[in-house]
DNA sequence: CGCGACCTGCAT
DNA sequence: ATGCAGGTCGCG
């Protein structure tokens, strides 16, 4: 389940179980995990010993003794577990690889949509700065955002203007830096480029800090400022939060303080 | 650009 | 039964 603190915190369950270690096998359980690592493919992996485990945004990557890397992309519902050495896999458990010191670290992922490819590593996708790195300047993302007429939380959701921001995060960062989800990306003004990059920081570092995960709205803990809180009073001024579809998602802001 | 597709499970 | 979900890609 996966926005940007799951996945870091998902990588560091992987690093922590495969790095140094040898793969002894590699099962692929569903037909849309095999697309991306046919059963032939997987069997490569064998003997193949794990040197690193990096994330960069959303995407992991193994980086593999042989040269190789297997990338590893959780889309919406994915996550490492470690399956005890007698334990059966739960339904959603997609993949598992198994390790030399008999962990194995299975692929969890209900709704099977992650995505796994191995093969050299590939020259750096078009991501942009780390959402949590201090290189993402008001300037850098002010050049990312000067053609764009698009509204600034669906630049947000671009893979390309900040790597890792996810939907949940995208509202979460506006209503820190006070900015309307609807206006143009290229609309806004030097003050609020500087609220939204540290806005974006901050959001995200301390979402990383915290390990916090979406519960649902049932939980008190793990509970957004705006996001899937459409109708409450914003606990900055108090008006009522909106939701709006841009882009066929959700988005939430406060009709009161995220002035435009 | 928006939208469906990719998948499954959950709430209504 | 329908609609919705934290992501991304490819189509029109």
């Amino acid at each position: 389940m996966p926005e940007l603190p799951e996945v870091e915190h998902a990588a560091r369950v992987a690093r922590a179980a495969a790095v140094g270690r040898t793969i002894t096998s590699v099962r692929v359980l569903h037909p849309a995990q095999r697309r991306g690592l046919p059963a032939r493919v997987a069997r490569s992996l064998i003997g193949d010993r794990v040197e690193a485990v990096e994330r960069r945004g959303k995407s992991q990557r193994f980086r593999l003794a042989s040269g190789r890397e297997l990338r590893v992309h959780f889309r919406m519902t994915g996550d490492w577990v470690l399956l005890g050495p007698r334990e059966s896999p739960p339904r959603a458990v997609r993949a598992i690889i198994a390790l030399d010191d008999g962990t194995r670290l299975a692929l969890h992922d209900p709704r099977a949509l992650s995505v796994l490819s191995l093969g050299a590593p590939e020259p750096d996708e078009a991501l942009g700065p780390e959402a949590t790195d201090p290189a993402l300047t008001p300037s850098r993302l002010a050049a990312a955002l000067i053609r764009r007429r698009i509204p600034i939380k669906v630049a947000l959701l671009d893979q390309s203007v900040v790597a890792g921001i996810g939907n949940i995060y995208a509202s979460e960062a506006l209503w820190r830096a006070r900015i309307d989800p609807r206006v143009p990306a290229n609309h806004l003004d030097g003050r609020q480029l500087r609220r939204l990059a540290s806005g974006i920081r901050a959001t995200m570092r301390i979402a990383m800090q915290r390990n916090e995960r979406y519960y649902g709205r049932e939980s008190e803990e793990g509970r957004f400022s705006v996001y899937d809180r459409e109708g409450e009073k914003c606990r900055r001024c108090g008006a009522k939060v909106k939701r709006v579809v841009q882009a066929g998602r959700s988005t939430y802001y406060c009709g009161g303080c995220q002035g435009s």
